[in-house]
RNA sequence: GCCCCCAUAGCUCAGUGGAUAGAGCGUCGGCCUCCGGAGCCGAAGACCUGCGUUCGAGUCGCAGUGGGGGUACCA
């Protein structure tokens, strides 16, 4: 927000250092000032100093880079805009004018609104594939952190100035299908879905798992429908396409539900007939060797990279009776994604369990000569386990299901909001209720780095107490409570501030300010936990704000400034939560 | 065997090579004459081990230890 200023004041310190022979490094690094109660930019000298130290100069470096921040203080004065500059163990630090970078501030905020913390467009397009549900399975809680990790990354990097595409790609055929048809053929013929569609699909494969388990030897009833789905028996065919959509039906219901939406759909059923061509391309070009009828298409990726160390291993891209594997589909999915777009990078969503197929699938591309292979990109995370460590499995039953915690979050959150606040509606303690219970559910799935294993356990899903989206969103609520209460006209515009401002004021208007740097780092390192993190900590410091400084009940003066900082604080906190597409509510 | 990830307070997690390592839960202690107490203020409490790189390491490198995952026809 003080850009010009701070370029500036670079170049200034810049023309000093080489005028003076001092050695600074190429860019200055600026950060923020680590104390509290006043604000400013800080850099350091201690490279230089070094730097001075390497060319043979006899310098103790922490000394030397303490005079060389007392010279540059010297030199800068205190430029406009700043309050007072200082050298400090070897650091510079600028404090900036409150009254000054409060009036930016709050001003940049009510004017941009909703577009506050939006970036400038960086005219590049990024897909953002993710969710990849299995149709004919349940979805439970670890499906979870794929779908609202892969929207949220979608919402920061669109915010960020990217052109995103939401893509989402249906497990719709494979082993795990066959297997389901096979079973609802012989034990439940000419059933329909109940109400809970995903649950009770979800209940007969793991039904179909267990009579498999019972009895190996139904594998070849299994292998048999497999083989005519593989010719295209249209019994079969029409069974498949009637029972997928009875999935995708029930999992559009849960995306509602979620406020997820794509903009492309694909599936694997239609991967798998490129994905044949694909292989047929690769066993003429000598990257895969057929092994078939006995042995299966393989690609012998260190082999062919003349790696002495297993790295890529080998890649199987079809089965010996010919049936398409995940790889076979993944290898044609990719193309039809660069086709279809005009992709600067193609992300992937997907568990971190799935790393070495990824890398083996975008190596095969790029040996049979697919330049764009380094356009793709694997955002890995870690699973959601249960306490103990415990993985989920649809096979063992261990699985929470996504219905079942989204009815349990949100009839919890109407119990809180009955006993909060007892005289809202019935319809509006049902709205708050569903914020309040889908804030909860998200916020730990997204407050975690992409590398942490998250712990799914019922008592901290489902406590709206401390550093969980409910205290986020109170915030708001108090904020929205304080603006109802007056009728002066905001969009006046303000004038620095008269007052001396509090240390809490301060504190929320540099928490402000900050949105927009953590906009880009969160898109350009593709984590969803530094806007957790920031709307934490500006709640936080709004709520700070909101005990130690009356707004109403003050001379008009201090009540006009505070007033507009509580809409800014409002809205950035309102912008914060959509971008973690969580609902900021007016009460609750 | 080979590869990847994780290790910070009793528990769950933050921490952009830089100044005094931050939160939440839990524990203990304060705060409703005041815009909503789903709140605010305070106390106690932590970087797995060793060696290196660096002026400076929780952060980078190497080697250990402990835990998890992957590793040819599952996804």
């Amino acid at each position: 927000m003080f850009d010009f200023e701070r370029q500036a004041i670079t170049d200034q310190i810049k023309a000093y250092c080489i005028d003076q022979a001092i050695p600074l490094p190429e860019t200055l690094k600026w950060s923020s000032i680590p104390f509290n109660g006043e604000w400013g930019i800080s850099t350091s000298f201690f490279q230089a100093a070094a730097g001075e130290a390497r060319s043979g100069k006899k310098v103790i470096v922490p000394q030397r880079a303490q005079e060389i921040a007392e010279s540059v203080a010297a030199q800068i004065g205190t430029p406009t805009g700043f309050e007072r500059v200082e050298a400090v163990k070897g650091y510079l630090n600028l404090y900036f004018s409150s009254g000054e970078f409060s009036l930016r501030t709050v001003s940049t905020v009510l004017g941009e609104k909703l577009d506050f913390g939006r970036g400038g467009s960086k005219g590049e397009q990024i897909m953002v594939e993710f969710s990849q549900p299995n149709t004919h399975k349940a979805f439970h809680v670890g499906h979870l952190r794929s779908a609202i990790l892969g929207d949220v990354i979608s919402r920061i990097t669109e915010f960020a100035g990217y052109d995103v595409v939401r893509a989402n790609y249906i497990g719709d055929i494979g082993l795990h299908v066959i297997k389901w048809l096979w079973n609802y053929r012989k034990h439940h013929s000419g059933e329909k879905p109940k109400a809970d569609t995903t649950r009770w699909m979800g209940d007969l494969y793991a039904e179909t798992s267990r009579r498999l388990a019972d009895d190996p030897d139904l594998e070849s009833e299994v292998r048999e429908i497999y083989a005519r789905w593989d010719r295209q028996d249209p019994e079969i065919v029409a069974l498949w396409e009637e029972t997928r959509q009875w999935s995708i039906d029930g999992f559009n219901e849960l995306y509602a539900t979620l406020d997820i939406r794509f903009d492309r759909l694909y599936s694997n059923s239609e991967a798998e007939k490129p994905g044949k061509e694909i292989v047929d391309q690769l066993i003429a070009a000598n990257i895969a060797v057929d092994e078939r009828p006995d042995g299966p298409v393989i690609v012998r990726l260190d082999e062919l990279l003349g790696l002495d160390k297993e790295k890529y291993r080998v890649l199987v891209v079809l089965r010996s009776d010919g049936t398409a594997l995940y790889s076979t589909e993944d290898l044609a999915l990719a193309k039809i994604k660069i086709n279809e777009y005009n992709l600067a990078k193609s992300i992937y969503v997907v568990d971190v369990r799935q790393s070495l197929h990824f890398q083996q699938v975008w190596k095969t591309l790029e040996l049979a000569g697919y330049e764009w292979s380094d356009r793709c990109h694997h955002l890995a995370y870690e699973l959601v386990n249960l306490p103990g460590n415990v993985t989920m499995a649809s096979r063992d039953g261990t699985v929470v299901l996504l219905e079942d915690l989204i009815r349990e979050s949100t009839s919890r959150a109407l119990e809180v909001v009955e006993e909060k606040n007892p005289t809202l509606t019935d319809e509006e303690k049902q709205t708050v209720a569903r914020a309040v219970g889908m804030g909860a559910l998200k916020y730990p799935m997204l407050a975690r780095d992409n590398t942490k294993i998250v712990t799914f356990d019922w008592e901290a899903a489902l406590d709206f107490n401390g550093q969980a989206a409910p205290y986020i969103q109170y915030a708001h609520v108090r904020a929205n409570s304080i603006l109802k209460r007056t009728d002066i006209d905001l969009s006046q515009p303000m004038t620095v501030p008269s007052h001396q401002l509090e240390p809490s004021e301060i504190q929320l208007v540099e928490l402000i300010s900050r949105l927009p740097n953590e906009v880009q780092r969160a898109a350009e390192e593709f984590k969803t936990l530094h806007i957790t993190n920031y709307a934490y900590e500006l709640a936080k410091a709004f709520n700070s704000f909101y005990r130690q400084c009356p707004v109403l009940q003050i001379a008009p003066e201090v009540r006009d400034f505070r007033l507009r900082l509580v809409e800014a604080a409002r809205q950035t906190i309102a912008n914060t939560l959509n971008l973690l597409g969580i609902e900021a509510p007016e009460k609750m």
